[in-house]
DNA sequence: ATGCCTTGTTGATATAGATCAAAGAGAGTG
DNA sequence: CACTCTCTTTGATCTATATCAACAAGGCAT
């Protein structure tokens, strides 16, 4: 599943697309580029493979260039948690690879994708050269530092409900307002209910339970993986 | 409460040994700690007092001298969730200071304190200017990531017996082990049980009950605030 | 000591959401 | 187009933990 060398020229653009694409990168000169490019690797994986296992290696930050990604916890009975949903243009595993500790969760595939994986070295060594760049890497980590805060914040203080209608918001918003004249819009599921289930930790009895129960408030309307905000109002009123 | 210049020579003194007793602060020469030393300044609270409000600014990053610090997160209905208790020597709020973002928690003094405040653009210029600093602070913040990430996966998939057992444990372990001949050791909270309880994400009530069940089953030994780990074995099993 | 005030314990009851189970609906596939 | 397989919905029941309430127990100041 490694592309490793001899790297072919379509990689090695897409490389650099996938990388200059990433927001730790930007400002970097076209050499630094090359530079890093350099020293990463692609990945293509099939839906439903794993990409990183639990308590397994994390070899570099990894950044999605097509396809989708999820990111789970287990608990000890086996019960899985999706954390996070990975679309193209994302990175995951900064903080992981560049402390060099195993994995705590495992990424698996949702669909066919293609990976960059830029080695954690290949960052430290640019963070040691180019301070601009070890600026912007450290306002990254607080960015995820403070993402997993309100992860925690919402996990542990909001209820079901709370979560579905911040969640359903947040979907809507980099969605960039195609809204209709009324103010509604219509926002994607990016997985199964089952999949956003677990990453709104709850069961999927229960999503499909507080979908309807919002559906019949009159403050959104589901056609399966679409979902239309009727009120928005009212659906923030509940956060 | 806040010391301001002119700075007596004390507080100097306390400042260089506060900032550099800090992780983040260890390498620097004795010219960059004056440096810094220079931008701080220090606070002093007594119980209870407010040092950082809810969505309200963070000046810097604090560092605590002496007392002890609660940093809570607000539900919608006022209810708290205490995040994490700061021992003297530990700092808090490098994510936010460093973001300029409002703090999405708040801080407040259980004892009487000390605390240095470490302006954020000091840190920053720093990290421009010390390539092996900028190191340090980007591996100190992805741990501060991987940390929120285990606080995520203990409110979300574990048991509230298993997150008293975890807390216990860990905080056996810093402790240096000083256990009895038969392996035993004994741990005070650092905090109110109403506290640990708000820390383990569960009411008091559960608390008192869980801590009787497992006293009960002979893994530990109460004694108001103090605990001892009869049976470290069978404790970790728990987890 | 005496009383006051915060903290902790314990019992009774309530509830959000899990779990179990089975039917229903889509989406691919040969 | 039928078949299969996964996903989703819905109902019935269960459970960990919250909530409410009252009492007990320390600590601290007088």
């Amino acid at each position: 599943m490694r592309t490793r060398a001899p790297k072919t020229v379509q990689d090695q653009r897409l490389i650099e697309g996938v990388a200059s694409s990433l927001p730790i990168f930007w400002g970097l000169t076209p050499n630094q580029v090359a530079g890093i490019g350099r020293s990463c690797w692609t990945l293509q994986v099939r839906r439903g493979e794993l990409i990183v296992q639990r308590d397994g290696p994390m070899p570099g930050v990894f950044a999605l260039g097509y396809g989708s990604v999820k990111l789970s916890l287990y608990g000890l009975d086996g019960e899985e948690r999706v954390m996070r949903l990975v679309a193209p243009g994302q990175a995951f595993g900064e903080a992981t690879a560049l402390l060099g500790k195993p994995s705590r969760y495992e990424a698996r595939a949702l669909a066919d994708c293609k990976l960059v994986v830029i080695p954690a070295a290949a960052i430290l060594s640019l963070i040691e050269r180019d301070p601009r760049f070890a600026r912007r890497m450290v306002l990254t980590l607080a960015e995820r530092a403070l993402e997993m805060l309100a992860e925690v914040e919402s996990a542990t203080l909001r209820r079901g409900a709370q979560r579905l209608a911040s969640y359903l918001v947040s979907l809507a918003e980099p969605a960039g307002q195609n809204g209709a004249p009324n103010g509604s819009c219509t926002v994607r599921l990016p997985a199964t209910k089952t999949v956003i289930a677990s990453r709104l930790n709850m069961e999927k009895a229960t999503l499909s339970r507080l979908l309807r129960s919002l559906s019949e408030q009159g403050l959104i309307g589901v056609a399966q993986r679409d979902i239309t905000i009727l009120d928005r109002e009212r659906l923030l009123g509940l956060i």
